[in-house]
DNA sequence: ATTATATTTTAGCCTTACCTAATTTATTCA
DNA sequence: TGAATAAATTAGGTAAGGCTAAAATATAAT
């Protein structure tokens, strides 16, 4: 079925990319839950992604579910455009970190092929999006760079934010009001065990802060 | 039933208010061409459009169709964002006005009030798209012109084109080669009687022809 | 190891919006 | 006016993509 994919379907698969990144599989309940509908339907639509030919997901029952290559392509290809999206609202429209996750959310099922390249050329080819999200490139090649995660850096040492991967607009608009966002140099204070809160200084804003 | 309008609806509204421009009745068959799709299935929308509460047209068996005032409120809606989208595909991505139509057609049901205002706020507030079709205000009302149509004007009599409400690509490709876009001067040289046919002069070609 | 709990899957159903085929209603023409 | 044609409607069906409830399978806890 090389045809053109449902917009659910590159729901589904955007999904699952993002799922599985750190190597594990998806499961049904995950999917369900930031999809917002039942486990049932979930497990429909699975069944139906691994029959298809090709199929996009490696499924077997109660064991979770992964992607195919194809299913990679499709969801490499609605990543970029998604955080193209997400850039040029930023970066073209005065919009505000917080706006634009549910803004791409639609728009980038509406993006024709002319309108990603016009949008790409007009942003000056970009690699990363107002959170710090690498932008894949028209090949679909991820842009690489090195990084540490705020959780696995020592007490006392130093860092830049590079990415915010956040979607909830009340947690941006808190972060961001504190100056968390991708340039920021800040200096881990301390951590306690029991939770994994942190304290952090912010010693240099970085590019700079536009309203909310 | 004051809940969001799915795209299909819309685009039947927005189909029916243009067909009901001139104030005649839209009939089944001339919305199943311009849609696409079998008079049947027109038929069927159009039963259950007449019965919502409110209803959005007024139907009758075997007599045509009509929008309430809600129908139109609602495809006013619409054919602002299409128009606003094909202002700013034109006037900020580099497309040319034979691009657009089927661009606008699909970002039209992606689009959100707070894009909608701001692209609107970007564009300067626009009156016209680039066919010079007029754009709804924010509170959906029409700018007016006076205007006369090029098949109403007398022979040898000059006149300024305000309006080429086209969407079909390869005609308006023609038209813009001839130099026929909104703002341009012509005269009018001659009409052949039996069918529509006439020859123009372009005298000023307006503002200025971008792309092909 | 058994029971309890949580997760998945199956089965059957709903809605939207389309289809074709058959029927009904209008319109036109001799 | 009655037959021929055109247009519209009804009837019945399909495909997506949801749903709930019930059944099956895993996982965890005593």
């Amino acid at each position: 079925m090389p045809q053109e994919l449902s917009h659910n379907i590159q729901d589904y698969l955007k999904r699952i990319f993002e799922i599985t990144r750190t190597g594990a599989k998806a499961t049904t309940s995950q999917l369900a839950e930031i999809l917002g509908i039942s486990a049932a339907s979930v497990t429909n639509m699975l069944q139906k992604l691994s029959k298809t030919t090709p199929p996009y997901v490696v499924y077997k029952k109660h064991q979770g579910v992964a992607l195919t290559e194809a299913g990679q392509l499709a969801a490499l290809k609605i990543i970029r455009r998604h955080r193209l999206i997400e850039q040029y609202l930023v970066n073209k429209l005065g919009y505000s970190w917080d706006e634009v996750h549910q803004e791409a959310e639609i728009l980038e099922h509406a993006m024709s092929p002319l309108l990603e390249k016009r949008m790409d050329a007009a942003l000056g080819y970009p690699e990363f999006d107002p959170h710090g999200d690498p932008i894949p490139d028209a090949d679909l090649k991820m842009p690489e760079i090195e990084h540490t995660s705020l959780s696995s850096l020592a007490i006392g040492k130093q860092g830049r934010i590079l990415r915010v991967p956040h979607e909830d607009p009340q947690v941006l608009r808190y972060l961001g009001k504190c100056g968390l966002r991708p340039g920021a140099r800040v200096k881990l204070i301390s951590r306690t065990p029991y939770d994994q809160t942190m304290r952090v200084k912010i010693l240099d804003i970085g590019d700079e802060a536009e309203g909310d």
